[in-house]
DNA sequence: ACGATGATGAAC
DNA sequence: TTCATCATCGTA
């Protein structure tokens, strides 16, 4: 049974969403093509107390869609050369939200993709999706597949150094059952 | 270990 | 308007 996550699924905080979506199966649908990836590694970011987040700054032009309901995507471009691909959580007004990092590509290239703007590369997503829903209306959305998750790993979030304490929270959710 | 490469937010 | 910084990656 494959069963679309509603938005429901996404409007909790950040935490329980990350490690919700552990085993979960994105899909991409990229003019004819389908792309799937089963979720394997994710973060968590926790709304403006959290200085690690683009959240911390308040709302900017940026950052706007994390204020939004939890449901949609927030991709922005990153070292002058990378989007990250996020999924909005929680409710209107606390901004927070869950980096996709890692996976593993489904089908016949089946291979772990390891890196959050490698993902975005093969699911060929940019800024123009940032603000939609996650539903297949907006060719790109998350499926349920009923994979059994047993342990994982946590651990603290990449590139955020400059966080102080928020720096150490483990909140690098990575599942670790053999998955290729 | 480091450079690529450009948007972003803050300071002035 | 200028400046340092950045939820990274490929090459070394």
């Amino acid at each position: 049974m494959k069963k679309i996550l509603p938005p429901k699924f996404f409007q909790k905080p950040a935490s329980a969403v990350a490690r919700g979506l552990l085993g979960k199966i994105i899909v991409r649908k990229s003019g004819r093509k389908i792309y799937k990836i089963m979720i394997i590694e994710t973060e968590a970011y926790l709304g403006e107390k959290d200085l690690a987040s683009h959240a911390r700054f308040g709302r900017t032009k940026r950052n706007a869609v994390m204020f939004g309901e939890g449901g949609c995507w927030y991709v922005y471009f990153v070292y002058g050369m990378h989007w990250l691909l996020n999924a909005v959580t929680e409710n209107k007004n606390y901004p927070s939200a869950v980096l996709v990092r890692s996976g593993v590509l489904l089908g016949k290239n089946r291979r772990i993709i390891n890196g959050p703007a490698r993902i975005t590369k093969i699911l060929k997503i940019n800024g123009r999706i940032t603000g939609k829903p996650i539903s297949k209306k907006s060719g790109l959305w998350i499926e349920d597949w009923g994979v059994k998750i047993s342990r994982i790993k946590k651990s603290p979030r990449i590139g955020v150094e400059y966080a102080g304490v928020w720096s150490k929270k483990l909140l690098r959710f990575t599942l670790q059952e053999r998955v290729i």
